[in-house]
DNA sequence: TTAAAAATTTAGATTAATCTAAATTTTTAA
DNA sequence: TTAAAAATTTAGATTAATCTAAATTTTTAA
């Protein structure tokens, strides 16, 4: 098995190419992993040694086939202890993500495809966020930024680009979260501000950079 | 907060001072961790620095009440997490020790509070082992050893003093396990085993060693 | 096309946890 | 009471992960 560290910087890696597997920068990671680049290039090294990673110096990284499978691994876990802390344990969707970044480094197999069980297979953590199988398959859903809308579209929120519990607060106090219907009444000219009805009642104005971050299926 | 290796010196400690926080040598914690005594004095070294433990050169070592206490902390997380892989995941009693020795080092009050609960505040974890409140109080029940019983004598089994996969499955397939009632009908003179009634129709026979290590409450 | 800036790597150190082998202290048993 | 055995500690090294400062490579922008 890979050791706490190794298994963030191959996390780190993953959500920074983007799950497209793209080249990924040194600093970038050592932005993300809160160290600094010298000891990310020390890290990558021992990542390329032991193949779960493709590294050219000076020319970033990208994961191998073992890395992604590791990466997702890691991500399913987090994503269904997130479901676990919000479902059964009653914790707000802005409450879960150091708890279950603490979890997803928890090592068995069979608790996990057990835990999925017990929770009834979710699809989507609490943030709309697809959870991959035991076999690392991913159900992507198609989702739209709120901010891409036109005046009178119509979608559900099913997920956020932000995951900031200051963004989450603010979502929940609008009564904008998951499953919510909403329809595009206005598009403020002036600064972009998206004007909308939730639930077919409640009129909310929400600026662009909100808009940006919040995900519709049509 | 602690690390993971200061908190397994300061759970070993607690296990082998046997909760009477008598005085723990060197060797044995380095028996029980898997390591060699000179890095035990090493880690005593550490851990007497920061006040957790009582420690005199040579002389073998204490814990101090803020060691008592993260020890208790942490013998607390390890018997919830064992309820609920037990009670909600459907694991057996014999295989969820290394999986809450992964858990308990997980680090989140909020968690563990909900986590108990969750669970209905339970007593005691699946091995009858009782789970300290969120004040580190203990209810100990008066538990005897079933080897400790006198012919006609009955009880309930209520616990166990040892906690290897091996040992329980044996119970297990004796039908021995946890709430069973008992009564001693023959202590065999000859190598002590003892037979006995459970559930007031299945007759068995247990061997001096195997009665040594199941408790019961008359 | 090339000099300056930015990004990355290397060199050499540090910290936590561990080890072996040697030294020291305590305990045991004659 | 004391020599041998057992337990413990010290000295000096090692590994994983990190750091700063200097060196190198790549990218950018005139």
């Amino acid at each position: 098995m890979h050791s706490f560290t190794e298994e963030n910087y191959l996390k780190a890696i993953y959500h920074l190419s983007d799950a497209n597997n793209t080249v990924v920068s040194t600093n970038s990671i050592a932005e993300v992993t809160n160290t600094k680049a010298a000891s990310v290039t020390d890290m990558l090294k021992k990542l390329a040694d032991k193949k779960l990673i493709n590294y050219i110096k000076y020319q970033g990284v990208t994961l191998s086939n073992t890395g992604i499978q590791a990466a997702v691994n890691i991500v399913r876990k987090h994503r269904l202890w997130e479901v676990f802390l919000v479902e059964k344990l009653g914790f707000k969707w802005d409450e879960v993500h150091d708890i279950a970044e603490e979890l997803e480094h928890i090592n068995s197999a069979s608790l996990i495809d057990r835990l999925d069980d017990f929770l009834g297979n979710p699809a989507a953590d609490p943030h709309g966020d697809p959870i991959p199988d035991r076999t690392g398959t991913f159900v992507h859903k198609k989702l739209v930024k709120v901010s891409d809308l036109k005046e009178g579209q119509t979608g559900t929120i099913s997920g956020v680009n932000e995951h900031s519990s200051l963004f989450l607060k603010h979502l929940e106090k609008l009564g904008l979260t998951l499953g919510t219907k909403i329809t595009i009444s206005d598009i403020i000219e002036f600064d972009g501000s998206i004007m909308l009805i939730a639930d077919k009642t409640k009129e909310r104005t929400i600026s662009r950079e909100v808009a940006k971050n919040i995900l519709v299926i049509l």
